[in-house]
Parts: C-alpha cells; sequence; structure tokens
DNA sequence: CGGTATTTTGGCAGCGCTACCATTTTCTGT
DNA sequence: ACAGAAAATGGTAGCGCTGCCAAAATACCG
C-alpha cells in the first residue's frame, strides 16, 4: 500500500515535468531529459519493488541469485515504471562494455555493408552494440576515429585493412582490448587477422587468364592509392603475369573510387589507347560490371574479342546474362569471424578465409 | 621532478600489468583492462600537469577558461601519458551523449547503407558517433533494438520507417529524445520524418508507364509483408491505374527479400503465366535489373516488346546499356537530413524530399 | 532442535568525468 | 597603487550502476 501511494506520487510528479522537459531526479542533482519512462533509474525500480538497489540490479542481469519473489516483484516495478537501464552506467561501474567498434573505409562499396552485416549480426546476438566509423579511405581520418572510437571504450575493434598511421598503430596496440584486422592477410597484423590473401587472389586470376590462353592482357583499376587491397591484387596480378614471361599489356587506372561508371569509362579508354588487348583484369566487380556493360553496349563480343575478369563475386555479377568470371571473397564470412574472435582470449593470430575463382563466361 | 618519477613508475607499474592484462587503477579499485595508454585518467592527466582536474577537464574540452600555459601543459601531459578520454564516464557526468542510434531494416540492400552514409557523415562531422542496429525487416526485432539502443542514452534515434509495434512506438515516444523516422511520409509520425511517399512514387511510376501508352502492365516484387514501403508503392502504382481504368494484368511476388536473381526469376515466371503483359513495373531495381538480365539473356525486345520501370535509381540501372526507367530516390540526402535534425530544438515536423522520375530506355 | 552451510539480501564505495561553486590570480581603470 | 571586474583555477558532489562485503534469512544435517 505504501509502496503503491509513492508510486502514483511518482507518476504524478513524472508526468508533469514531462512538460518541463526535464525533472529532478532522485538525488538532488538536476537534468535529465526526459519523456515518460526514460530518467526512471535503478533506485526507482528498487524502491518500488521494495528491495535493496543490488538485489535490483542483480534480478534486472538475472545474475546471482535471488528468491522468485523478488524476481517477479522486480520486474513488475521494471515493467511499470518503464524502467530503461543505463548502460553508461552500467559500464562505467563495471569492467567491460558492450561496445565493439567496426571501422571501414567506405559505405559507399557494398563490400562493407556485407562486412558490417556479418559482424553486426554475429555481435547482436552476442549481446553487443557495433558502433561504426568509416574513414573515406582516409588513412588521417581513420587515425582520427580509432581514437574517438576508443574514447567509448569498446570491447573491440574492428578494422579493415592493415595499414595505419604509426600514431594509429600505437593506439591500437595501447588500447589493451581485441583488434581485429579486416580483409587482408598480406602483411603484419597488430592482433587478430581475419581475411584472405589479395595478393594471391590476382594472382589467380592472372593464373587464370592466362591458363585460358590469353596473352595481351589490360588492367583497369580505380584510385589505388586509396584502396590498399586493390594495389595489392594488382600486384599478385602482375606477379604472376611474370612468372609467365608477360606482361600488362596495358592499363587505366579512373583516378575515383571504384563504380559502375568508371569502369565503362576506363575500358573505353584503354581500349582506345590498346585496342588488341584481349583479357582485362579490372580491380573489381564493380569496375567489371562497368566495362561489360560497354561491351555490351559497343557490341564487343565477349570472350571471343575481350574477356573480363572481376573481383569480389556481387550478385549482379553472377546474375549477368554472362556471369562475370570472377572471385569471390567472403566478406560476410569475415565479418562473422572477426565478430565472433571479439571474445576469444586466445593469442594473436590469423584467420584465413578461402576466396573462390568463379568461372563465369566473359573468359 | 618529483612529477617524472611518479611517472616513470607508473609507466613501469602499467608495464607489468600489461602482462597480466589487468592493473589497479589511480584508486582502490581493481580492474580496468589495459595495454599501455588505455586505463590513463584524467586525473592523472591533471597531476602529471600539476593542475585540478576541472582544469584539465576544461583544456581539453576547449570549455571555459585558462591560461595559454596551462593550456599547453595539460595538453603535453595528455599526449605524454597517451590519455584517452572516456566518453563513457563523461557523458554519465554530463547531461547528453553524443550516441545516435540508426536503425534499418537490412544491409543487404544498398539503399540503406546509402541511407547510413548520409546520416554517418553529417553525424560524424558533429561529433556524433552512429551506433547502428539491423532489425532483417522484423518488428519485435526493431521493438528489441529500440530498447537496447535506448539503454545507451543517445542523443537521437533515425529509424527507417513509420511502423513500430505499439510497445516500440511507446518507447519511441517516451524517450524523450530526438526521434527521426525516415525514408517514408505515407503515415503519422511521432516525432521527425524525412523522407519521400512511396505511394506517391508508385502512382508516379504507373503514369508514366500510362502515358507511354502500355496497358498490359504487371507488377513483379519481393516479400511485401515484410517491406513495407514496397508495399506502399505498390498500393499507390494499382491506385493510379486504377484512376485511367486499368488493373494489373498480372503480378508475380517473389516470396524472399529482394535481389537480382528473384527478380530474374520472378518476371520469368511471370512470363510464363501472362505473356502478353506489355510492360512490368518492379518492387525496386534490384528486382528491375534482373528482369532486364533476362530480357537481354532471352532476347526480349526491351522495351518495344516488353517495358521495365524499377525503383531507386541504383548506379547499376543508370549505367546498363539501356538506361532503365526508374525513380531515383534520395537516400543519402535523407540520411544527411536526417542526421541534421538530430540537434534541432524545432516541434515536430515532416521533410519531404523530391524522387525523381528517371526516364531510361526501358520504357 | 541447535548449529553450521547456504542462499538472499542491502549497504556502500567507487567507475572517470563534468557542473557548480568558491577561491585565487590577473587585469582594468583612475 | 587600489578597488572592482574579469579570468583562472581547484574542490567536490554527484551521474546510475556494479562489485564487494557483511548481515540476515533460510536450508540442511545429525
Amino acid at each position: 500500500m505504501a509502496d503503491k501511494d509513492a508510486l502514483s506520487m511518482q507518476d504524478d510528479a513524472m508526468r508533469d515535468d514531462a512538460l518541463a522537459g526535464r525533472r529532478a531526479s532522485s538525488g538532488t542533482h538536476i537534468g535529465f531529459p526526459m519523456g515518460s519512462g526514460a530518467g526512471v533509474t535503478l533506485t526507482d525500480v528498487a524502491r518500488a519493488a521494495g528491495v535493496g538497489e543490488s538485489t535490483a540490479s542483480r534480478v534486472l542481469r538475472s545474475h546471482g541469485s535471488f528468491s522468485s519473489k523478488t524476481r517477479a516483484s522486480v520486474l513488475e516495478a521494471a515493467a511499470r515504471l518503464g524502467y530503461v537501464p543505463n548502460r553508461i552506467a552500467g559500464t562505467l561501474a563495471s569492467t567491460g562494455s558492450k561496445l565493439v567498434g567496426i571501422i571501414v573505409p567506405s559505405l559507399a562499396n557494398i563490400v562493407f555493408p556485407d562486412l558490417l552485416r556479418g559482424a553486426n549480426s554475429v555481435l547482436g546476438k552476442a549481446g553487443f552494440q557495433s558502433v561504426i566509423g568509416v574513414t573515406d579511405y582516409d588513412l588521417v581520418g581513420e587515425e582520427a576515429l580509432i581514437s574517438s572510437l576508443l574514447s567509448w571504450r569498446p570491447a573491440g575493434l574492428l578494422v579493415a585493412g592493415l595499414e595505419h598511421t604509426p600514431r594509429a598503430d600505437a593506439m591500437l596496440r595501447g588500447a589493451g582490448i581485441r583488434i581485429i584486422e579486416m580483409l587482408d592477410t598480406d602483411g603484419a597484423g597488430i592482433d587478430m587477422v581475419v581475411g584472405f590473401s589479395n595478393r594471391d587472389a590476382g594472382r589467380a586470376a592472372a593464373r587464370h587468364l592466362i591458363a585460358r590462353g590469353y596473352r595481351r592482357i589490360g588492367y583497369v583499376g580505380h584510385d589505388l592509392a586509396l584502396d590498399l587491397r586493390a594495389a595489392k591484387r594488382f600486384e599478385g596480378f602482375r606477379a604472376a603475369l611474370a612468372e609467365a614471361g608477360l606482361q600488362v599489356a596495358g592499363q587505366m587506372i579512373a583516378p575515383v573510387p571504384s563504380s559502375i561508371a568508371a569502369g565503362r569509362e576506363a575500358l573505353d579508354r584503354i581500349l582506345h589507347e590498346t585496342p588488341d588487348l584481349d583479357a582485362v583484369y579490372f580491380s573489381n566487380d564493380d569496375m567489371a560490371i562497368g566495362g561489360y556493360f560497354l561491351c555490351l553496349s559497343r557490341g564487343i563480343g565477349i570472350p571471343d574479342r575481350l574477356a573480363l575478369f572481376g573481383h569480389n563475386g556481387l550478385e549482379v555479377a553472377r546474375c549477368a546474362p554472362q556471369p562475370l568470371s570472377t572471385i569471390r571473397t567472403p566478406r560476410v564470412e569475415v565479418g562473422e569471424a572477426s565478430a565472433r574472435l571479439i571474445s576469444s582470449d586466445g593469442p594473436p593470430s590469423i584467420v584465413t578465409l578461402d576466396f573462390e575463382l568463379i568461372e563465369g563466361a566473359t573468359t
């Protein structure tokens, strides 16, 4: 009874304060922005349930022991008051947070949303919240993002790529949390590394083209200074050509991020400069699809007159009238595997996931 | 000098503890996971700089007044110790957080990464961190996500769509923070709404097809129970047909999320069932591109034998040999505009951004 | 049924930081 | 040079929660 009265009074107070937009909380302190249920604290719930704070806390976290009777009353009180736990306070009080930072260079290329998707789905199931950062392919921006994300004291950090500024590297090493570098295994990692070798992917592409008998092979890429992984593929590609006594018969690098339009235009140009190419390796599927569309428009026969090879294995590439020859990269899987490593406590290690060469109809 | 000694001792202690993985922090409390620089608190910096905590705090936040001399020494100390501010503690102590929750149904469809991209870019510039949640088109999942995100006490929440469970609706209304509902203006919003009318988009598509003389118009869609916005487009589409005395001459709904493959297969099927269609309206560009690819494969003449119309204005649709007739939706712009509203303090309102009908070569 | 083992509980000291306030120091102007 | 204003500074009480500990309630055993 006493409880009930106290509660309804509180409810009234809350309603009034909602109008003012703020309210005096349990203590003397003023000012927590709120509507109805927000601003209800654990103390309020505990009092309403007639138990101590720590008991209420244990019940709400299903942690430690408590009688089923207290459990019921705490839960009931929490529901009735519309209690929303404050994870900020919880994180500060306890040791580790349930935030995980994810840093990707871009969201414009489906590759990274795929990565995010895999990571976020596994993280969510494990009770983590993803906090994202987008670098726009800028390593200095990445440094700033890392520092910013670290200030939220995440349980771990997922970062695309192995390359960082020295300061970023130092921050990551010193953070004392799990660091997962993704999508690239060509180089030394800081802690955990999950991905595949882009160099090998480039090599595989070259070997495939060579095996099919192509000899006048061109390269169409996008801004490599920014996309380090594409650069590594190209490097592996050239290395494999060299092993076969060949070299790139022409190359065209669009000074812009990869896109279908860029691939289309770049292929157009390279065919002007080097008309006798018999195959073209693209920096990724977006670029390659652009090339494919150009060929369709121009009536350039594929693969007889010109062969095309991409990278990533996007859906659009697989579903085209002539499926693109490409390399399917396990992007979602990399995200998933990376997320799983967040709560692991093993020593630093490298997880290699295989890519798969898809022999489409364009080579 | 005394300072310096204290510092080097601290460094040593920190190194040792790094091995153990934890360390006793300034107080008596034990246990902050850390490597090198983490675990350094504001108190440490203040002591090292020989100033009070609050002064150090003011300097580091460039807030309030302090001499340039103190400024220098605090900054130097912070840099030397590798201080990383703890935003968790900062948020708890101050009134509002710098987190913004963003809830989208999926990351598999480029539409939502686009939305995220726009929002995140504006939010980042304003000093906010994006915390993401993916519902997988599940309203109950959305409810759980909202509750979970709210527990991080975000400054605001961006949510795709106007439809929510009653409980989710109540939580959003009661949260006392800015709520922005995105991508849909066909219905009542909770606080702010940013988007366009999907119903009108469907209408526009229908009018366009009618104006071009098509009369046997079919619809190819994906799981409408999940994608409410696609359902609204279809509704508007049918309404406009009805106004012209027409009706959908056949429809095929793939019971799966939208994809190129689904579009391809669904068009194949509908053409079996209703061979005499002269135009097809797709639930979105992914589906439409699938249809386009089918036509290319089958040699179905576009637009003479069959016209295709999509929705979204994806790059792949614009760059195809025959640019797809579609409606360009301002996805990135919606994200940007939404993010801007987070720090606004005006009354609830609706921001309508225009879509643009693109007359491609497929109608 | 007493007494020990066990389960439940509440109190309280922080987590690291910021807001507020009081104090000290440094400027002004005359 | 001195009062008064302004700028700098430090102390400290929380923010809401969790972890630890001791106390209370309950269970168990011979």
